[in-house]
DNA sequence: TACCACTAGATAGTATCGCAGAATAGCGAC
DNA sequence: GTCGCTATTCTGCGATACTATCTAGTGGTA
């Protein structure tokens, strides 16, 4: 993927994140492949777990264990009130920056 | 400012200061207000200063003197070839990320 | 003179992402 | 029963970009 993106994604991954986990709860192997999915196949999987380790820290998300057929235990993390709340900030912030940006496109031709 | 705009600018400010070269010349004191004045209110100088010298050492940006009537003379940037293909990519980097995160706010109500 | 507006830059600090690899845990094959 | 495979999590280092704060030079004005 064009360099670009990883700068692109400082700031936003997080908020794809916790829009994911909007909605509903997940655990970081199927964030990282549903994120693989929807075409971000460059996204390590030691940056989701550091992630959500940082969500997890600021209180954004509650946390349960799951049993896993094969390997260790599952992580689910589920979005909570303070996390919505962020995400609804992420959103505004967001929208400001692709509002301004789509401005600018038109404006350059 | 909220402090996710801190993050989501890193990528996407290069490409804003890009688009900006691509209306017209600029120089890096003009460009900074006229940031101000689109909103990014807590946008510090230093940082577009920064970010010019970034793309003048890639190539993007031509640069010539201009005497101004009060203070130091101007250093005026003016988008080249180069610098239209990479703010082109860009714009393609942008679009991806902007389909998903549109798709994925739509999910999540 | 002193201050303000204009213009450019430098330094140190912080946060996020990429990369590479280790660690853990269950299951089937041999 | 141990070897290997897959699933799952975690860790440490390096690169990059933005912020905050400061330095510094020019010219007009009170």
């Amino acid at each position: 993927m064009a360099k670009q993106m990883t700068e692109m994604l400082k700031g936003t991954l997080e908020g794809i994140v916790l829009a994911i986990l909007a909605v509903g709860p997940a655990y970081g192997y199927e964030i990282t492949a549903r994120l693989r999915e929807q075409g971000f196949a460059d996204i390590v999987e030691g940056t989701v777990y550091a992630l959500l380790v940082r969500i997890e820290q600021r209180g954004f998300v509650d946390v349960t264990k799951a049993p896993s057929e094969k390997g260790p235990p599952r992580k689910v993390y589920s979005l909570n009130a303070a996390g919505a709340e962020y995400l609804n900030e992420f959103w505004k912030s967001w929208s400001f920056l692709a509002e301004r940006l789509e401005a600018l496109r038109l404006e350059g031709k």
